[in-house]
DNA sequence: CACTTATTGATAATGATTTTCATTACCGAA
DNA sequence: TTCGGTAATGAAAATCATTATCAATAAGTG
């Protein structure tokens, strides 16, 4: 999964391709932890000076809307973007650096069952998000 | 669990026990689904007219603190607050009109086992979040 | 009741996101 | 390859949410 699909993606979705945007999906494609626009906004404007914030917002919109990112939710703030899992994913967060991985293989069918008896609900879908400490911030711990 | 206990908890860590702070603890204490600041604000101006806006800030702030209430996290945002739960508790909202639901008994051990195995990270926590249609949203549907 | 001081609401300040608008440049058609 | 319609851009202003300031008020201890 390239920065180059994602560009492909937005071309076939009628948006162009410009400097801006490359720069943008450059940037959060190869990050591997969430970024608010602003940071996205910081590192791309070391690939393309011109950039405005005002684009990243715009871009991190469209991305969005293509499911090719998705927003982060955390303690501290949910402004966060990261590029989006492939099928049923879902995340591991490191509390100390921010390190994201994704995860799959959650089974949640016995529980949704037994609560929809329970509630009376419909149940259709459902967050999980694990947080935790990343190898190396394990390692890397004072005693 | 009342308003009074938690006008208790507030007395009981110092803070005193107003106007402002009675009709914003009564309102969220008795709602069943999350409410925005804004929300709390124009529901307990029913109660205590004077109340400003800031206040309704300050009081969930010190509410959240005291663990009385939680903040909501939704695909739309993230700014709504709603009771604690009791103990090792989850939500469950409806999509249609907001009603919340608490459920436990979710077992995630293995999962978490077995991720920790796979990624070397050393899970803590964790957020598991229901969504679907109340029983109420159900029985009103169209076909 | 009186006094200390936490709390209040109005207002201003800040921060984040969205809107507006004139200019630029992407890219499909010729 | 050039051309032109129009999507996209960035600067600036507007809007919305949250936080800080501050003088006036009122909770609650004694
Ligand atoms: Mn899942
Ligand atoms: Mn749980
Ligand atoms: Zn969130
Ligand atoms: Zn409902």
């Amino acid at each position: 999964m390239s920065a180059e699909f994602w560009l492909t993606q937005l071309h076939e979705n009628g948006y162009r391709i410009t400097g801006a945007r490359r720069a943008v999906v450059e940037t959060i494609e190869k990050s591997t932890r969430a970024l608010t626009p602003v940071k996205v906004y910081d590192m791309s404007r070391k690939r393309y000076r011109a950039l405005g914030l005002v684009t990243v917002y715009r871009t991190l919109e469209k991305l969005e809307e293509l499911h090719l990112i998705q927003r982060v939710h955390q303690p501290m703030g949910c402004q966060a973007f990261i590029s989006a899992g492939h099928g049923h994913q879902h995340l591991l967060l490191c509390k100390k650096c921010g390190q994201v991985a994704f995860f799959e293989g959650d089974d949640l069918e016995s529980l949704t069952k037994s609560i929809a008896k329970k509630t009376g609900y419909q149940i259709q879908d459902h967050w999980l998000q694990l947080f935790g400490l990343c190898k190396n911030c394990l390692s890397n711990q004072q005693a």
